[in-house]
DNA sequence: CACTTGTATATACATGTGTATATTAAATAG
DNA sequence: CTATTTAATATACACATGTATATACAAGTG
């Protein structure tokens, strides 16, 4: 055990032969193979490596295991979806509320076939427990981000919301839950379905004011 | 080619010999392999015979495939639902709400461990596109039979609800996602969960209640 | 009894998988 | 230039899977 070889990792410059794949090279290749029938557990190794046209063994320059790729994606995932729906929240409107724009560019991207919201929908239930814990992770974001909307609006609408947290969760839920089942129905089926969810969340959101007055009155 | 596999029919006199194994023990097989952390998908054959105690090949004797196995574990999955929360509908009082008692039994049933509930959580968002049918179907039959409850109980309250048929399937899906995230967690924790579910399901409710009154209003 | 029939098993094959080991090749350092 | 370092590949192994084919076997029938 001679420390003489520790390596230190403050390697400034690359020496040997330049690296011709990237860890988002391998991740392109697993989205092409991921759909809405597609599950990251049911990928293999060696599947990912073909698609991205290396040799099976390169793999492991890039990733320890197929699971740490599938937490990368799930990252990736999450990031996307809340940019997206941040800049819808950006564009509500009196005319289009806060819910009907999320709720509309939620569904749009769930047909840009990016397969990226696919993963996040679908990957929570499924897997290994880091997984869903990565998944767990990018809700709960989502979430407080909009709970804040949600305390903000509310006040400036002079109608608060009782448990406004359990609101976002119920709402986020909803939402991913609905989409779940929407993912892989033909396009005319999920304006529906999300029509369906609209009226659902509107329900809690009314529920929650009304839950407020309630509760003072008592 | 006969059509041995779809009906098990009123054969009065087996010939040759008879069948030790039955679909029943290849089903209790499976659900021996379930838990919280494996889903149908990932059984092989192979292991299912393994845990069996049957040559690989006899399987085909009762399924043509491990989907056909799946299917039938799915209905398995929710006749017993239903069964275990039609009882708890009963039970309701004006003490416990439906809401309550059927949350509740949900939860316990979750940790019953029989892995049939498991089934029905995460298979509707991963498998074979029959699988999800089986699942949804399920689920739309859980639908309904909320849906008159609720009906009835609103009418007798005098409170009736706005889209009831949307309200039960709010519910249905809240408690079904809020239940595949709570599956695989230490009990004390689902009991918050459960606490909260039955929150965001009131706000549907009162939401919904609130609705009909808005929109008789204007 | 022998015969038929549905059932379970044994054997085997082609295919896919993860990964260990050894090798090649490119980019940089001296 | 050569030497070094490291990315990428080639080859190979042990193993698991689905299933085709052939065979053994028990229970009924005549």
């Amino acid at each position: 055990m001679s420390d003489q070889a520790n390596t230190p990792p403050e390697k400034t410059s690359h020496q040997g032969r330049k690296a011709v794949i990237s860890r988002e090279d391998l991740i392109n290749a697993a989205l092409k193979l991921l759909g809405p029938q597609r599950s990251i557990s049911s990928l293999s190794l060696r599947e990912v490596a073909r698609a991205a046209d290396i040799a099976p063994n390169s793999f492991y320059r890039h990733f320890k295991d197929m699971d740490e790729l599938a937490i990368a994606l799930i990252d990736q995932a999450g990031r996307s979806l809340r940019k997206i729906i941040g800049e819808a929240r950006q564009s509500a409107s009196p005319q289009k509320s806060v819910i009907r724009t999320s709720t509309e560019s939620f569904i749009r991207q769930l047909n840009a076939d990016e397969a990226l919201l696919h993963i996040l929908l679908r990957e929570g239930s499924v897997g290994s427990p880091a997984f869903k814990a990565a998944v767990e992770r990018e809700l709960t974001f989502f979430e407080e981000e909009l709970c804040a909307d949600l305390v903000r609006l509310g006040n400036a609408k002079g109608k608060p919301l009782f448990a406004p947290e359990l609101v976002a969760k119920g709402m986020t839920r909803l939402v991913f839950e609905m989409g779940t089942r929407a993912m892989d129905l033909p396009e005319e089926h999920q304006t529906d379905i999300m029509e369906d969810t609209i009226v659902m969340l509107r329900m809690i959101l009314i529920g929650a004011e009304q839950m407020v007055k309630n509760k003072s009155n008592s």
